[in-house]
RNA sequence: GGUGCCAUCGCCAAGUGGUAAGGCCGCAGCCUGCAAAGCUGCUAUCCCCAGUUCAAAUCUGGGUGGCACCUCCA
């Protein structure tokens, strides 16, 4: 397999750290609302990877945070009149109850930083200990930057002293303005926690750094994991930082590789509370089923700026629907077979740093010889076996194609009108077997007022939503 | 201002030195009572200019046009 290593700048040959074994870290979400189209994708593209590792028989652990010491949770508890609790709780839930609608798979370890502060405040001590961190007047403490000669190896920034820093008002306590807070001395008691530097708060960037090395790193091994994953905007200063803190607090570095997905945008503009035009994941779910919302923001490689569009979306659902359409003409058979050579292609796509686009191509390609074969030769077992065998490989691999064929194609059609809708298809079928043609278009016409359409096939009448 | 990314058919999107995958849309046909679905066929020389090479969408240089990061951010 291979990666395209974010920091190394090159494709990459993934080789684990300890054979057969493969520990994952992606940054989760601040829980202070609920997931936007960025973050589906982020946790999209990292479920695909797990399930090609997988794919390759790799044994992967994989851990993503949540969030939930933050300015932004404290904000949003003070406007809505809540607990911070009960804020980071609800939206907790909201984003695993989003991720599960979009088929994402729980990660193996899920740390909360609150739960991981002792991690949190034994590294900031080494750091101290070790020189690489200082305290201020008020109580802050600061990682030295100044004191990593690696530091900004990760984002290949070029350290700048001008002015462009002056723009930061920050605490003129900090010895150097590219120094970060690991400890904020807070006295407010909205959202402090005791620790053996007083009361406060921890830096956002320390989280991620001690709980890769609480729950997923060894001392022995050159890096903390195998891969470290998150958005594009992650890279500076988040990433910087967590790599500053691992080097200088432990004997290695933070990770071999790391793996940065690209921007969703929307209508071209960047996704931002100022713009005013986040894309909430739910927003999306309520106009289509999860799995089309997972197609479409996986069509495109996980590197690739994506400009989400409802337009596009409405393209990928009819992608998605051949899926279900062969599944469906194949539904009820229990039939397997051996590996094929479909699959082995797929996972050789795949395997070459995610090319999803060649995937499809590949799955078009077996949907169509599928169905030709099955339009001349319905009988056809050996065709049927394996391509039970390939749609059963692409639900494992992508995701794609897990539900009931029948009740994907129903989506947002409820139950009152599924009734009526097989009622006038009962009244059309008599119709039809009357030859009265101008009776069965009519009530057709009044199936598709439901916003549905029609088929006939020699297995009966079925309809699907458009 | 600094750093980096990108520009391929109407739209989405692979390919990164060997002569342009795939999907949507469109057109023609098969199938169908008619449709829908499915199937078949048809539709680009890769932003511009110059260079390297037997050979470039793919490499180099110069343009033009987008975008991102540099501040919390997936």
């Amino acid at each position: 397999m291979y990666i395209f290593d974010s920091v190394k700048k090159e494709k990459r040959e993934f080789i684990p750290l300890q054979e057969g074994k493969v520990t994952l870290y992606v940054c989760g979400p601040t829980v202070y609302d609920n997931a936007h189209l960025g973050h589906a994708k982020s946790a999209l593209v990292f479920d695909l990877l797990t399930r090609i590792l997988n794919a390759n028989g790799l044994n992967v652990v994989y851990a993503r945070n949540i969030t939930d010491i933050d300015d932004k949770i404290i904000k949003k508890a003070a406007v809505q009149n809540k607990d911070i609790k009960e804020i980071t709780e609800f939206y907790t839930n909201e984003f695993y109850k989003e991720m599960e609608s979009i088929g994402v798979a729980r990660p193996n370890i899920e740390p909360k930083a609150t739960e991981s502060l002792n991690a949190m405040f034994e590294m900031i001590q080494r750091l101290i200990d070790a020189g690489h961190a200082y305290t201020t007047q008020d109580g802050d403490i600061y990682f030295d930057t100044k004191s990593d000669s690696d530091y900004l190896t990760l984002s290949k920034r070029v350290q700048d002293e001008g002015d462009k820093q002056e723009r930061v008002k920050s605490s003129t306590l900090k010895k150097n303005p590219a120094d970060f807070a690991l400890w904020k001395s807070v006295k407010d008691d909205t959202l402090t926690f005791e620790s053996p530097f007083g009361s406060g708060r921890p830096g956002w960037h320390l989280e991620c750094s001690a709980m890769i090395e609480k729950h997923l790193a060894q001392p022995q091994l050159a890096f903390g994991v195998d891969i470290h994953g998150g958005g594009a905007d992650l890279l500076f200063p988040h990433h910087e930082n967590e790599a500053a803190q691992t080097r200088c607090s432990s004997n290695h570095e933070l990770a071999n590789y790391w793996m940065h997905n690209g921007f969703v945008n929307i209508n071209g503009e960047k996704m931002s509370k100022s713009l005013g035009n986040s894309f909430f994941l739910k927003d999306a779910l309520k106009e289509y089923d999860g799995e089309v919302v997972r197609f479409y923001l996986l069509s495109t490689h996980y590197r690739s700026n994506f400009n989400f569009n409802t337009e596009d979306l409405a393209t990928a659902k009819k992608r998605l629907d051949k899926i279900y359409r062969l599944k469906k003409r194949l539904f009820g058979l229990a039939l397997h077979s051996d590996t094929t050579e479909f699959q082995n292609n797929l996972l050789e796509a795949l395997n070459d740093d995610m090319n999803i686009s060649t995937a499809l191509a590949l799955i078009d390609e077996m949907i169509s010889n599928a169905n030709e074969i099955l339009d001349t030769a319905g009988k056809h077992k050996a065709l049927k076996k394996e391509t039970l065998s390939n749609l059963a490989y692409i639900e494992k691999i992508l995701g794609f194609g897990v539900k009931n064929p029948f009740e994907y194609f129903q989506f947002g059609i409820d139950e009152e009108a599924k009734s009526a809708i097989a009622t006038l298809i009962k009244q059309r079928n008599t119709a039809k077997e009357e030859k009265n043609f101008e009776e069965s278009d009519r009530l057709r016409e009044e199936i598709l007022s439901f916003g549905v359409t029609l088929m006939d096939t020699p297995s009966g009448t079925f309809w699907e939503k458009i």
